[in-house]
DNA sequence: GACAACACGAACAAAAACGCGCAATCACGA
DNA sequence: TCGTGATTGCGCGTTTTTGTTCGTGTTGTC
């Protein structure tokens, strides 16, 4: 029948939870904080990996914080330095226990990725890799928008995320952006995306645009607004 | 049913007690400190175990995490195998191009993750990690309910949820339980997630419920509903 | 592109833990 | 006092876990 006992161990347990929080561990760092032989850490980690509670590497094992490898893997993430240092920059401008939209895009997913530090705030996002991001963190309050996830980006779009999205007020709109047109006209390529960003900047006392230098040679067609719909 | 007298004896009942301050102690260990053979602890330990009361471990015992208290990590590592199994059989029921509505819980997860082989299916979750795991697929449609997030599952819950969940009707219905009374009354901890579960199971043509044997052992005060409701 | 250092898996051996059967002990009432 | 049944301890063969060795594979550097 089904066996009633279930084979994970205490230190197997320990090492996940080791893994979990502190992101990447070395199976010798592992053998000698459990006084084992590497060879037992490995068949540990070998093990847990085959469960799927975690990630192998060469020396050693990350958590498997599904969405974020997902993100990093399967999909393609252009300038992802560049992004990374807008979102870190970005997040610095965000005191704790904020309110906050976050929208679509990789760079508010990088954006995301930066909030480790912060503590106690309230986010209001339409993407579903950001939700995921953050959706393990205890002192944050996340709410999802509504409606029929876009495969390509986990975006949320639609009349039912909008609603959501109107339903509240926040301090900070945190939004990425397709393109901007050499006047300072925010453009974006989908209809969807543009009503979104506009619910977001209607109700963000701040909005941060974030952009790497990429969207500046784009055009797409759809107008979203001027800068000056962004100042405060 | 429930018989009058369960014998435990009072080592076993500071057995219980020291595993549940220690976290984790070993056979010897104990055996030492209640000055018994180690063959008397393992006999101990398996009955104890055999019980409910605590969990076994080559060398020791850990204690059983009260339901409530088990962190959604660990939860998820709970019956892996048993989900796994639960989860395949339930998708092998689910058609191509078929609707339907997946509810939280670990179980549920486990569903979604057989899904792979399915095509052009349109989903409705109130539950992150299963919008996670399906996000990538481009041939479904998938639609997530608004709301706020529960970090430690992933839950999304609330009127706002249900007002999402109401507003479809699919051909089936995949919900998880938290426990199953004798009678086969289905119980659940949480209002909010009851309501949704109900909500799920009103406008779903088919509904499949996917528990494994603990369920059985567990009884939580909220009612769901009753096998009845389920039926086709 | 080659080499050194490190990490890996497989196989084997040692150690620890386990279960079972049986005998000794204890509790308790006839 | 004796018998009965439950509990405990011990011996021993079996299973599980762990450590070690060694040939192979991977990584990083020059």
């Amino acid at each position: 029948m089904s066996n009633p006992t279930i084979r994970i161990n205490p230190r197997q347990e320990q090492i996940i939870r080791l893994v979990r929080s502190q992101g990447y561990v070395s199976n010798e760092d592992m053998a000698q904080q459990f006084d084992v032989a590497v060879q037992t850490i490995r068949r540990d980690i070998g093990f847990l990996a085959e469960q799927g509670l975690l990630t192998r590497h060469h020396g050693g094992a990350t958590p498997n914080s599904t969405i974020e490898n997902i993100a990093y893997n399967e999909r393609q993430i252009l300038n992802l330095k560049a992004k990374d240092a807008i979102g870190h920059c970005a997040a610095s401008l965000i005191p704790d226990r904020s309110s906050l939209f976050i929208n679509i895009g990789t760079t508010t997913e990088a954006f995301a990725r930066s909030l480790g530090g912060h503590r106690d705030l309230r986010v209001v996002t339409n993407n579903l890799h950001v939700a995921s991001l953050i959706s393990g963190r205890p002192d944050f309050r996340t709410v999802i928008a509504a409606g029929e996830l876009r495969p390509k980006d986990g975006a949320i779009l639609g009349a039912a995320a909008i609603e959501t999205l109107d339903s509240f007020r926040t301090e900070f709109g945190v939004i990425g952006i397709s393109g901007i047109a050499d006047d300072g006209t925010l453009l974006d390529f989908d209809l969807n995306e543009i009503q979104c960003a506009r619910t977001i900047i209607r109700n963000s006392r701040r909005v941060l645009l974030l952009a790497d230098h990429t969207k500046f040679s784009r055009q797409p067609m759809g107008r979203v607004g001027g800068l000056a719909d962004l100042m405060i």
